[in-house]
DNA sequence: TCACTTTTCTAGACTTTGTCTAACGGTATA
DNA sequence: TATACCGTTAGACAAAGTCTAGAAAAGTGA
């Protein structure tokens, strides 16, 4: 499923032009729903597959990712982004003990009435995160 | 309301010895519900009270008032923390391209159905987050 | 194939937010 | 007065992310 192929086929369909560099984080990324940071993304690529990006690329393409949607970025933790691979709506629990990002299970939480967006503004996005910590 | 001996039987109260850097920095932030960067309360003291006070007191303090729950910091720009006065429950409008923090009015936005936190965790707040653009 | 243009990648300098350290100052206490 | 305690300070430092200028790849037309 997510072979060298379709992980091609992903971005061109998204009109990006398929690099060796952008195929290897793609790979990384769209393996499974997960929630890494640039720097994680740094070190597998240069440690799990055989070719090696820099870290000016990482953020350029993972820039380049989020711009066509195939990525999401979530900021909760003040010190870096995760960038998470499941771009449909959901959740998170931030643990800020262990600094983990998890999704909520999907109908755990339920949120509606949502507000008119401010005069000359349009809504991008909704994220509700219930921070935790261990008891 | 917010005058000098106020500001001091609140810090007080919470259990923090009024020095004056800690009541510049109070005023400042409690004079009305509002959200600031730690470099703009820095600014505001060295330029709008008589004293003046260090970047690093500047951040002891708040992660003082935070861990006290005089305010709230709130992590929506991935470049600075927000430190909100309003320690009340409430939600937030995000302006990606002014870099503006607003809050939602109360009863505008409604959240139910919480989950429950994962094994060996307590939750510890909401946020809810809408991000927009200018349009 | 060749000449040329455009896109992408890269090392490393740089910027910015925030943290840390070690010295210093003020106040209370004996 | 001695000394202990707490808070403040300058400035070094750490870490995430951005930028720049040149090199490498890839595309284009003849
Ligand atoms: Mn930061
Ligand atoms: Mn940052
Ligand atoms: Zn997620
Ligand atoms: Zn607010």
């Amino acid at each position: 499923m997510s072979n060298r192929d379709d992980i091609i086929k992903k971005l061109k369909s998204s009109g990006i032009s398929p690099t060796s560099q952008r195929i290897d984080i793609a790979q990384i990324l769209f393996a499974k729903p997960q929630h890494l940071s640039a720097e994680q993304i740094l070190n597998k690529v240069n440690e799990e597959s055989n070719s090696k990006a820099s870290k000016a690329t990482i953020y350029n393409t993972l820039g380049l990712f989020a711009k066509k949607g195939l990525v999401k970025e979530v900021i909760v933790d003040p010190s870096k982004v995760f960038y998470d691979s499941n771009v449909s709506r959901h959740f998170h629990f931030f643990n800020t003990d262990t600094g983990i990002l998890t999704d909520i299970p999907d109908g755990a939480i339920n949120v509606d009435h949502l507000p008119e967006s401010p005069e000359g503004t349009v809504s991008t996005g909704l994220e509700v995160i219930v921070r935790i910590k261990n008891s």
